[in-house]
DNA sequence: ACCTTTTTTGGAACGTTAGTATAAATAAAT
DNA sequence: ATTTATTTATACTAACGTTCCAAAAAAGGT
């Protein structure tokens, strides 16, 4: 991706935090991002396809942030869980992602829309295998139940926990509350073997397709910032990351150009760039 | 009210429902409802203001319907409380209120925006009434609790719920499932006594004069829809009814036209218009 | 250095929207 | 019958996202 664009999405995006979607217009993000509007058509076939890179970007983020949260923790610790839960809360906070989703969710754009449920039920996914970390296995078939109530939960507790304390309080009594709920009321369906929804449901929703694409893929990125942590000032190093990235995000990534790229950094990271590239073989197809 | 607006309140409604607030156009309406734009913005400020009135008239219908199912029950008891709940989301998705709620809640208009956060809030305090008609007195300090994970757990449930089953199918199980969840937790934070917000502050979020003003208002309504049910096929006494709705609703109803409405009936219902006098003599002021 | 191709520019123009203004026509009230 | 209030029809404004395009600038190749 050009750097040209990335910095029009990071800009749209400060505009929309600060007025919201429909309130910045197309000339506001040319004004303040200094691109003309040929050039916006150019990039963006939309506003709303701007907004969904915002979305795209991040998400990423977040979920990286997320899983990096989990490394080298026990992933059956409640307490590692409630963190990678606060964290997210603040990111979105950060980045204004609910309203921005709310906003736009329910205004017509059909495209949008599908692209907004298929991350609802990412998080879904995420709950749900997380709290099977948690849980007995007996839990199972009410996995999906409680990922849902979980989400109902958090996301109307941030509106009024939010109204009565302040936009910048805490959300971790709310999280540790709301999986307390959660996991005794688990327990408790668990005994009276109530099921409303079946954890199945879940796989028909959210296709194995779209969520195997984005797993391995999420797990390639995870190794990438760990490596861009271990030597985060060598810029030359963080420029093949970067350009990692960027090949790995394209449509058809060209796999010489990222063997040679992790076989040029395996001198000084033998770990990391073996599980990189090992994860690369398993998944990336030479180009025929 | 003029019984041409109702009618292109009515009217826009069904467009409404059918293709959605934003895609529905003003033009449209006119079409529809045969009216000119002129006549248009007689009526309604705006097209927001449009659609608060068709709120307004929504809310009043299913308040009431959802009061008259209590009249005459326990209202300590679970099922009936169920009803309540399952009857107004069988409204809800008739009248497509949610859908409607969402797409514009979040459009930037300030005053719709706060007239859906009161109705919210009234939704909230309905909850946690009826919640306290069922459960202990122990339980008083978790009721907004309660209030807001039962509001939390139906609104993503109707969601998933239909994604799962189709649009038509019946939210009681939903509901029992919902409820049950709510009962558990409610005895479980008692025990525990974990408190996430405190009840009172509903009564910060929701101002008393909103309330109250409601609440009388709400209660003649009920009365009133009780005695249409009594001699539902004698039309001048609907007539007295239906005239008694709508100057009451006015917002300086005349008192002298009341009293002698309702004077007219009390030797066919004395029981219930000297309840009803009560209220109006309580409430209503003479005007100077 | 020169030519070619690609990208960028910025403004004009289009279609659609909510909302305003207004003069003429119609209905209601006195 | 005359006044008053309401309704109609139409033209208009302002804003928006989007399209189009010719000219300018930048990048790439030789």
């Amino acid at each position: 991706m050009n750097d040209r664009k990335r910095n029009v999405i990071e800009k749209a995006h400060e505009l929309f935090i600060e007025k919201g979607f429909h309130a910045t217009s197309i000339q506001d993000i040319l004004d303040y991002s200094g691109i003309s509007k040929g050039t916006f058509y150019n990039y963006f076939i939309s506003k709303n396809e701007l907004l969904m890179e915002i979305f795209r970007a991040a998400f990423r983020k977040m979920e990286m942030a997320r899983d990096a949260l989990l490394l080298g923790q026990d992933a059956g610790d409640p307490e590692v869980f409630m963190k990678q839960i606060e964290q997210q809360m603040t990111a979105n906070r950060e980045n204004k992602i609910i309203p921005l989703f709310e906003e736009v969710y329910f205004s017509g754009d059909n495209e949008l829309k599908q692209f907004i449920e298929i991350g609802q039920m990412k998080i879904l996914r995420w709950f749900s295998d997380r709290l099977a970390n948690i849980t007995d296995d007996h839990c199972s078939p009410y996995l999906l139940d409680a990922a849902i109530m979980l989400n109902a939960m958090l996301i109307q507790y941030v509106r009024f926990y939010r109204k009565a304390y302040g936009n910048s309080v805490s959300m971790l009594p709310v999280v540790r509350y709301s999986v307390n709920r959660i996991l005794n009321l688990m327990e408790e369906v668990t005994l009276s073997q109530e099921q409303l929804l079946s954890p199945e449901l879940l796989d028909v929703w959210l296709p194995v397709s779209n969520r195997e694409a984005l797993d391995w893929r999420s797990k390639i990125h995870s190794v990438i910032s760990r490596l861009k942590k271990l030597d985060c000032k060598n810029k030359v190093h963080l420029q093949k990351l970067t350009f990692l990235e960027e090949e790995l995000r394209s449509k058809e990534p060209r796999k010489f150009l990222i063997d040679s790229i992790v076989f040029s950094m395996s001198a000084d990271f033998n770990r990391e760039t073996h599980e990189l590239q090992a994860l690369i073989d398993e998944h990336l197809l030479e180009k025929a």
